[in-house]
DNA sequence: CAATCCATTTCACATTTGTTAAAAACGACT
DNA sequence: AGTCGTTTTTAACAAATGTGAAATGGATTG
């Protein structure tokens, strides 16, 4: 609980009543390799935040082939914000890659947010569309780009990640196949 | 100011009173072809909603090519949310493609609009959201997909504006040439 | 009408990426 | 160490897209 305390923290005081009220609250959950956090086809009735380890969300495309839609690390939120929002079933796949561990927000927790945390609408909207602006952001810049620029950026952008991901999920994500990157990472060590 | 009350109106219900409140809050302005609604460089202190016309978005890249981000079209609104949001000047080009009109949400209008409209946070906060995702799904079904599903996809998904638009800016968007671009066409129509 | 400007198309060739298949490397487990 | 299963690399060829330059077309203007 501590990671997500302290992220808090970064957008709003926190006293110790209101500490100790999120934490009766919020659960823990430890995932494995390969575990899913939500599955297409199931209602999204919770928000996770990382604490440790790395998430995917992916889906299948007409092709049957899979699509990394994006990565997600420490110290933010994963969740299917249309599924959440609008109580549809989910249309994609959450899946923890690492070992990894996970504060859960449940629904009704998630609405007595606001009550311990008065400025709660504010630093989740804050937290929201800046989340989805970043990403809109790095995906608008991959489109046309080589798959060279592809993965340097993803490099630069994402340092810490690259070695704790699988190739097939990160060429998946970069749009390109998996033998073309492995080609680009040869090209890119030697010269 | 007639179809942006309207556009409201799916919203949220308005009384007579509440419109004549907006009608004299808020602008009209017309831009012809090539116009700039916003600059980079400049401070973005006004959200327009497009009336008519169509608007694209862009920036140059490292190689001094101009990027078109995305194209906006009738009851959509158009900003730079970063440099609205955070008082930072902008880093995009905000250009009308055709004629077109637009009633402008000044900053000071922007937030007066929770005294008219009561529930206008929720509003526009749920338009902003639905806005983002959108851009972020169809951007990201774009990585990797060839040139041709590219096109098409864009075909379908806004089948009226191809026609309203240069075929340079369009090829830009989906991150190709225009030689590409015309070498598509061409095979499409064809067979 | 000719002249001009700009958007679009066309073409030949270069480069990048996909495809298919196989080999190599790696990890987990016995 | 040996085996199985998975991930990653390699290679040869095919297909898609970029590049650079030129031709075409349409609209506007003198």
């Amino acid at each position: 609980m501590e990671s997500f305390i302290q992220y808090l923290k970064s957008f709003t005081p926190l006293y110790a009543d209101q500490i100790d009220a999120l934490t009766a609250l919020l659960t823990l959950e430890k995932l494995q390799p390969n575990e899913y956090l939500l599955e297409v086809g199931m209602y999204c009735n919770k928000i996770a935040f990382i604490q440790q380890g790395v998430f995917r969300i992916y889906f299948y495309n007409n092709e049957g082939e899979e699509i990394t839609r994006y990565f997600l690390a420490e110290n933010q939120f994963v969740v299917d914000l249309n599924a959440f929002n609008n109580q549809v079933v989910s249309s994609e796949y959450i899946q923890s890659v690492t070992d990894s561990e996970v504060v859960i927000l449940s629904r009704t927790a998630f609405d007595q947010m606001s009550t311990i945390i008065p400025e709660w609408d504010k630093v989740i909207k804050a937290i929201t569309e800046k989340a989805l602006m970043e990403k809109l952001f790095n995906r608008s810049n991959m489109v046309g780009q080589s798959a060279k620029s592809k993965y340097l950026d993803f490099l630069t952008t994402h340092p810490k990640l690259a070695n704790r991901i699988p190739l097939g999920h990160l060429a998946s994500y970069l749009g390109i196949k998996q033998q073309s990157l492995s080609r680009i990472r040869k090209e890119i060590v030697l010269p």
